[in-house]
RNA sequence: CGGGGUGUAGCUCAGCCUGGUUAGAGCGCGCGCUUUGGGAGCGCGAGGCCCCCGGUUCGAAUCCGGGCACCCCGACCA
């Protein structure tokens, strides 16, 4: 391809609206251009390093014994109603209607679709197990869309999902797609590590998150250093720190004004904040929650939202706290009535609490589980944070930030249930489907290969996903010999199948450089007088910018031998 | 949806506080000449509903009110 002809244009500086190095450099290079919140088209160079990636995960999948598929991004609205998501989904859906009026929504992801083509199409153990895939569009009204590339409204999603007779070889199918993943993102050049995940208030059993670490990133994820322990913030557990062990002791009202926070009340009183007791109030899809926990612990909301199978969960605002008889700062579970009580594990255990009293500037001292207050609900609920103790090895866990790559996830019976997809078994007994779920966001994944692989001069990209192999730099291109010399090239590296973007322009020798450097092809031919002086052409390694003058003839094994290198992750030679 | 910020040329921004000529700069774009190893030089030129609507005023990019858009931080997801 010569760039006198492409529709490119590289930006000298960053767009003012561009935080991320990824989406910097996506739009300086000229690889996307905004339309509006979470909508970018992608130009002609930016298409080529889409459907490269594309060409990776169809490779995989397709290696893994999945089938591709397609499937409507419009959906009938009744579909999702009977899947219940609709409700589920809310604004997040868009939903729009035909002009007989029916509803539809465009599609946010596939499981209701695929669970309807499985059903029509799956009658008997015989058809199983099998797995579909597909790289769709989805679309989803998202509450901010941001980051570029990593946070859209409407996105491409290689969405996979894998119809079982039994629990049992669900296992099989969806370690099957877990290594496809593993395959995927390393071609990719995108370094992932796999997650404990939240499955949702849907249920579901395994679930893991597939994350790009960066500090970018918008998901909290607590690593263990020591045994390798990785989880969501939303899924973490933690060894929390031991409860002081004593014999309760009588309630004591104690008068503590001003006090509000936990901080505060424990140096007022001269106790450990774990030996408080900590009230946070929620409204559950619009009901009122009250929540108990150990002073020195927070709540992790996921895990409450999932405990009290609640679609929405939020702060009560004032005006229920004061329906409610509570009294922020001074709140406790002592004498609550008319209230769902749900208590972290933490609060139930310790003895003798110092707890809110409902009535401002008294709280209650001692105050213990099942003797003064009862929880309708206990349950793990506590948020683990950086600092915390490891579940598996008790060593300190830290605190990283990522992008979610990927999510596989052990579905069950919950769509083919709601969907209808059943299958006969060898008795002719009727059983739903176990199902799968596999997901890779493509343009996502884009942007953190991009986060990955570059330097303070631009993109440096990884060999399976380069638009181009080679970029061809011609300069004076209008002396006879460097015309000549670089058809020769170009001839050459055709017939050896290597792909070339040549920098034909009028430009000068620096705007073409770095330029070049911003594309991030992996290797650079450089063709012009001062090269064929020294007998050829110069060959030059993106990565470390190393450069060598090599006769026309051996330009393509050089380039190989650079290419091969980079692929393998070898280092650069200097 | 809450908090913060920004809307002036394709891009980066000045001008706005303290209203007053034809609204500016750099980069980019077009033409000509010159130039070709790290975003070159000279000359000429095109390009603006100053986000939108309303108000104040003799007069508004500038002051006031109301919208909208975009970006960042939080609650949601691939």
């Amino acid at each position: 391809m010569r760039m006198s002809r492409m529709l490119l244009k590289t930006l000298r500086e960053a767009p003012a609206d561009a935080e991320l190095p990824s989406h910097v450099l996506l739009l300086r290079a000229g690889l996307i251009k905004g339309l509006a919140a979470g909508l970018y088209s992608f130009t002609p160079l930016g298409w080529r390093v889409f459907r490269r990636l594309e060409a990776i995960i169809r490779d995989e999948m397709d290696a893994s014994g999945a089938q591709e598929v397609h499937l409507p991004a419009l959906h009938p609205i009744e579909l999702w109603e009977q899947s219940g998501r609709a409700a589920q989904m809310g604004d997040t859906l868009f939903q729009l209607t035909d002009r007989r009026e029916h509803g539809f929504a465009l599609g946010p992801t596939h499981e209701e679709v695929v669970s309807d083509l499985a059903g029509r199409m799956i009658q008997s153990y015989r058809d199983l197990p099998v797995t579909l895939y597909q790289i769709q569009t989805k679309f989803r009204d998202e509450q901010r869309p941001r980051g570029g590339l990593v946070r859209l409204r409407e996105f491409t999603m290689k969405d996979a999902y894998s119809f079982d007779t039994g629990w049992d070889t669900l296992d099989v199918s969806y370690q099957r797609a877990f290594d496809a993943y593993v395959r995927i993102f390393k071609r990719a050049g995108v370094p992932v590590i796999p997650v404990a995940a939240d499955s949702g208030a849907i249920g579901g059993k395994d679930s893991q998150e597939f994350i790009y670490l960066t500090p970018n990133g918008e998901d909290e994820i607590l690593l263990c250093p020591s045994c390798g322990y990785a989880a969501n913030a939303e899924k973490a557990d933690f060894r929390r720190p031991p409860a002081i062990a004593a014999e309760p002791q009588p309630t004591e009202r104690v008068a503590t004004p001003g006090q509000r926070t936990i901080a505060d009340l424990a140096v007022f009183l001269g106790v450990e904040p774990r030996q408080t007791a900590k009230a946070v109030f929620y409204r559950a899809d619009g009901k009122p929650v009250f929540v108990a926990i150990r002073g020195d612990l927070d709540v992790n909301e996921t895990k409450l939202k999932n405990v009290l199978k609640a679609r929405e969960l939020e702060p009560m605002d004032d005006a229920m706290v004061r329906n409610a008889g509570l009294v922020a700062g001074s709140a406790g579970p002592v004498g609550l009535s008319d209230m769902l009580v749900v208590a972290d594990a933490s609060a139930v255990e310790a003895a003798n609490l110092v707890a809110g009293a409902n009535e401002a500037d008294v709280h209650i001292r001692n105050v213990n589980h099942g003797r003064d207050w009862t929880a309708e609900v206990v349950a793990d609920i506590a948020l683990a944070r950086g600092g915390d103790a490891c579940p598996v090895c008790g060593a300190a866990l830290e605190v990283r930030r990522g992008i979610e790559m990927g999510h596989v996830f052990k579905l069950g019976t919950i769509y083919s249930e709601a969907m209808g997809v059943q299958y006969l078994d060898d008795e002719g007994g009727r059983h739903p489907a176990v199902m799968g779920c596999y997901g890779i966001g493509v343009e996502r994944m884009l942007a953190a290969c991009i986060e990955a692989n570059h330097d303070s001069n631009g993109i440096i990209w990884p060999v399976e996903v380069t638009p181009y192999d080679v970029h061809v730099v011609a300069l004076n291109l209008e002396q006879e010999a460097v015309g000549a010399a670089l058809e020769a090239v170009e001839a050459e590296l055709a017939a050896a199948g290597l792909s070339a973007l040549v920098d034909d322009r009028g430009e000068s020798a620096g705007v073409k450089f770095k330029d070049a450097d911003l594309l991030g092809m992996p290797v650079r031919i450089t063709v012009s007088p001062r090269a064929l002086e020294k007998g050829g052409v110069e060959v030059r390694d993106r990565r470390n910018g190393v450069t060598e003058i090599v006769r026309a003839d051996d330009a393509v094994a050089t380039v190989r031998a650079l290419l091969t290198a980079a692929a393998a992750g070898r280092a650069p030679k200097d």
